[in-house]
RNA sequence: GCAGCAGUAGCUCAGCUGGUUAGAGCACUAGUUUGUGGAACUAGGGGUCGGUGGUUCGAAUCCACCCUGCUGUACCA
């Protein structure tokens, strides 16, 4: 060992990427079994693209930069740009165009993976997570966007969550439209200042807003931000419309019914949902959680949605000819797996191995017989994978938790019978090896 | 990016009106028990007190800058 740190390499982990333990990844693979389970039953197709994308057909609004990393990992490979990918819809959207004579019309599919986004983390939020994905591309129809939130509420209910636990808010991006042309509003950057304002009315509520549309707000740490300079006869007026008619626009309506007939309702209007900016043309859904959310110091924090999607129109156009409106919804895994730890009741199973103590390596083929027995009988078993004394092997068993261990030595050898302690009541058995394996599946 | 707060052992933190070899609990290692874990006791390892520079006879402690983290905010195509 040298003692020189400075010349070590460093054992931090760059910003906003995380080593993930085995308690998040199980918990992650249930959520994952689940979608899987339901993608299957609603008829969608199974789709991986690469981490890896042109950076030109990601984003069509990369600001021309030296170098395009405004929120996305980019590098330079033989004078072309290449960045990972920060979502599965752009992905898709460059799949449909290049494979759009082969595949079915409409085209259903359903993706997990990973997407990097160069932005700042915070508790449940990295720089590298996992997304679900599933979209209709080539459809106009508004029974797509309604299925969509059908089938991500039968997910989470099929993660545990109960109708109090999340609701999934809808709007529509022609909501906002129609209040903008009556108020007149055309400047491109007033109307996206004024939408960033209403996006954020349920985490600040109407007033912090209404200053946000206004001059600008001064928010709890001092820091100031510039608002839309709307006069305020027409911050009224939005309020007023965005409060009482929130469900006119025909879309809306639609959808609705659809919802109606699907017998759904863990769902509500919510104007104030917005979503990005650029690419949704039509409706739009959040799917937020309806419990609080700590971080690691036991604060209530502000997590957010999990996910939420939308109708958009004009995406799979941006590559070529083809016309193919498309809606889509994804949810961000690693996020509901944070909130989904919190909930005291919510527990995966798991079995960890039984562990098989080495008392004479020269018995080592005597241990090896009967973890194959246990193995045979699919029972996780290991022998101790190390060396030392028996209390050292007991320390690591209980370490990881195991629900019990196997000793066969000196005094079992005479008899036969191996003794299996529980380690959870203490309780020793002496058994036959034939008996072993369903002995063992009594306690796990 | 902007703002506020914070960085002392693997973890949680004490020490901070400047003053002998920097502490505690938990964790770790070894032993009390060479065939028995989760309890107890004993001993031990582990820190250039986030970094750099400054003030001073003397800095974990005071000052400046930088880095990192947390929270809020902005951005998130």
């Amino acid at each position: 060992m040298t003692k020189d740190k400075k010349n070590k390499p460093s054992k931090e982990l760059p910003l906003g990427f995380v080593d993930r333990q085995e308690k998040e990844l199980l918990v992650r693979d249930f959520i994952i079994s689940n979608i899987k389970k339901v993608m299957i039953k609603y008829g969608f197709q199974y789709l991986e693209t690469p981490s890896f994308e042109y950076t030109d057909s990601i984003g069509k609004f990369l600001p021309d930069k030296d170098r395009p990393d405004e929120g996305v990992f980019s590098f330079q490979d033989e004078k072309k740009w290449l960045s990972l990918r920060y979502d599965l819809t752009a992905p898709l959207a460059r799949y449909v165009a290049k494979n759009y004579l082969e595949i079915p019309k409409p085209f259903k599919r359903y993706q997990l993976g990973t997407v990097w986004r160069n932005e700042k983390p915070g508790p449940g939020r990295f720089r590298e997570f996992l997304q679900f994905d599933a979209d209709f591309v080539g459809t106009k129809s508004l029974q797509a966007d309604a299925e969509l939130c059908v089938m991500i509420s039968e997910i989470l209910e099929n993660c545990g969550l109960n109708k109090k636990e999340y609701i999934i808010k809808i709007s529509s991006r022609k909501i906002t439209e129609e209040i903008f042309k009556k108020i007149k509003l055309d400047g491109i950057e007033q109307k996206l200042t004024a939408l960033r304002a209403l996006d954020k009315i349920d985490r600040l509520g109407w007033s912090e807003v209404k200053k946000l549309l206004g001059e600008g707000r001064k928010d709890k740490s001092g820091d100031y931000t510039k608002g839309a300079n709307l006069s305020s006869k027409n911050i009224d007026f939005i309020e007023k419309e965005l409060k009482n008619k929130s469900s006119e626009t025909e879309d809306l309506k639609e959808i609705l019914k659809i919802f109606s007939d699907y017998n759904f309702n863990n769902f509500e209007i919510d104007p104030s949902v917005i979503r990005g900016l650029e690419y949704y043309t039509g409706p739009i859904f959040e799917v937020s959680l309806n419990f609080d959310v700590k971080n690691n110091k036991g604060q209530v924090i502000q997590f957010g949605s999990i996910g939420g999607g939308g109708r958009y129109d004009n995406l799979v156009n941006n590559f070529g000819n083809y016309d193919a409106p498309a809606t889509g919804i994804s949810i961000g895994l690693d996020r509901l797996v944070y909130a989904l730890l919190q909930k005291k009741e919510f527990k995966v199973k798991q079995s960890k191995p039984i562990v098989i103590c080495i008392f004479d390596k020269n018995l080592m083929k005597e241990y090896i017989s009967l973890q194959t027995v246990l193995r045979s009988a699919d029972i996780s078993a290991e022998i101790y994978p190390g060396e030392g004394k028996l209390k050292k092997q007991m320390e690591y068993a209980n370490k990881i938790k195991s629900p019990a261990v196997i000793l066969y030595g000196e005094n079992e050898i005479k008899t036969g019978k191996p003794t299996l302690r529980n380690l959870v009541s203490g309780e020793e058995k002496s058994i036959a090896i034939k008996e072993l394996a369903n002995e063992i599946k009594k306690i796990i």
